[in-house]
DNA sequence: TTATGTGTATTATACAAACAATACACCAAT
DNA sequence: ATTGGTGTATTGTTTGTATAATACACATAA
């Protein structure tokens, strides 16, 4: 369900966070949706269960997930002002082209290039 | 000629390492060019000098830049075995599609947005 | 030679991130 | 009540990043 770059140089708390706001937005996860156990995540992914509860936290304060003590994280119900798709899909379009215009790759190779990878990516 | 995020999670001296390897393989950067200073960077992106200086070692060791003692760093000869202009642009482009996955963005969708932000990003 | 420009080394401090090992408070099912 | 599942708090350690303030070795141009 997630997938974590321990090398990427962002901090894996963040990714999860970013992770999880996204499969929040796309639907994957629903309001009252269960998350993994902290030590389940923090198992499958080799990563220290503090980690994964640092990442929950934030959620819980930044009111995407509820935190109801002895059962699961959960999925909060859906509030107004959410953060939309496009929203948070800005940072890695802006990362990419930005580093296609460092590179001098126009925007039709570009969108080339986005089409190989699309579907060679899990 | 540079860009920093410093609230993105990634090192700032990761930063500037990625994208003078992309300046390079795009070729605005060519061998026997001159770096900015390393004060010069610091200055202007209100950044510590030995980050830059940081940078600049890594980018040496990898072959990318040269140091010669009481001058600038310079872009080194073109090397065979440097990093492809596709290598170096996989990494924001995985990052892209799989948060468009996530997102429930299909590839029609993300063309769109690639082409609505392509000419907005500096 | 002197002055000013390179990059770098040094020492110290501060902070964030991640880990390890425990222990706790709570809920739910037995 | 006991057991085993939640998330969390605590303490301590380690590593990487970035800063600050100096100082140095070298090159180049005046």
């Amino acid at each position: 369900m997630f997938i974590l770059n321990p090398g990427s140089g962002v901090p894996i708390y963040r990714q999860l966070v970013e992770q999880v706001k996204r499969l929040v937005a796309g639907g994957q996860l629903r309001p009252g949706d269960s998350l993994p156990s902290v030590r389940e995540l923090a198992g499958t992914h080799a990563v220290n269960p503090m980690t994964v509860s640092k990442a929950y936290n934030q959620l819980e304060l930044e009111g995407v997930l509820l935190r109801r003590r002895g059962r699961p994280m959960e999925v909060a119900p859906w509030r107004d002002g959410e953060a939309s798709t496009e929203d948070l899909l800005v940072e890695p379009l802006t990362e990419l082209i930005r580093s296609a215009r460092q590179l001098g790759v126009k925007l039709p190779e570009l969108k080339v290039l986005i089409e190989k990878h699309y579907r060679n990516i899990k």
